[in-house]
DNA sequence: CTTGCATATTCGATCTTGGTTATATAACAA
DNA sequence: TTGTTATATAACCAAGATCGAATATGCAAG
C-alpha cells in the first residue's frame, strides 16, 4: 500500500521535489526532466521509479520515451489531510491559548 | 535553515506522523507523546528533536517535563506550497488533457 | 545530600538512501 | 544488420537514519 509517510519520504529529497515541481508545470520525458538536474541518468531513473511508487506521477509510454505527469489524487489527499490537521489544532488549542494568555503575559 | 525537503523528511517517519497526530489533538509532554508507541524513551526524545528542528513543533519547559504543541508556521506555509502546486497543475495540464483526449477516446 | 522522576545524550550495530560506473534493453534510423 | 537514442537495472560504496542499552543531566522532594 500507498502510505502516507512513504509520500513524505518522496518529497524529502531536494532532487525529487525540484522534479515534482518541474512537472507541475507541464508534462516531460524522464531526459528533459534529468536534464537540468547535476546527477547522473540512473540516478534520474531512480528517482522517478520512486516517485511513482508513491503515486506522486504517472508513466506514459510515447515511442522510445517515458512521459511524466503529476498525478492529483495523492496531492489532493495530503492537502486533504493537511486541511483536517490545522482544523483540529486550531479548534483543540483555542482553550488551551486563552488558558495561557491570561496567567503569563507574554513580554 | 528549515528547508522543505527537511520538513517532509520529519513527516516521513510513522512514529513522527502519529506524534505529530496525537499532538493536534492538544499539548502534551515527551512522556505522555511516547506511552503509547513501541519504542524506547531515548528513541522518543530523538523523534522530538527531529519534529522540533523542522519547526513543526514547539517545546515548552514545565517543571521536570518537557511539553510539546504543534507550530502553526511550517504546516500553513506547506498548506500554501501544496495550493499553489495543485493550482499551477490544474491550469497547465488543462490544455494537454484536452488535446490526448481528443486523439485517444479511452476505453 | 540523597533519592527519584523526566528527559537527553552517547555508543555501537544495522538499515536505508543516494550516488556513480558499467551494462542491458528497447525503439528508431540508416 | 548496425549504430544511436532513451531509459532501466546491477553492483558497489559512502553517508546518514534509527534503534536499544547504558549513562548523564536537571529538577523536585524528603
Amino acid at each position: 500500500m500507498q502510505t502516507r509517510p512513504d509520500l513524505f519520504a518522496a518529497l524529502s529529497d531536494p532532487t525529487r521535489l525540484a522534479i515534482v515541481e518541474r512537472l507541475a508545470r507541464g508534462e516531460a520525458s524522464a531526459g528533459e526532466l534529468g536534464a537540468p538536474l547535476p546527477i547522473s541518468q540512473p540516478a534520474v531513473s531512480r528517482h522517478l521509479a520512486v516517485l511513482e511508487r508513491a503515486g506522486l506521477v504517472t508513466r506514459r509510454i510515447d515511442r522510445q520515451r517515458r512521459m511524466f505527469r503529476l498525478a492529483p489524487h495523492r496531492l489532493a489527499e495530503t492537502r486533504a489531510w493537511l486541511d483536517r490537521l490545522t482544523r483540529a489544532m486550531e479548534t483543540n488549542y483555542a482553550r488551551l491559548d486563552a488558558l495561557l494568555e491570561e496567567e503569563e503575559t507574554p513580554k
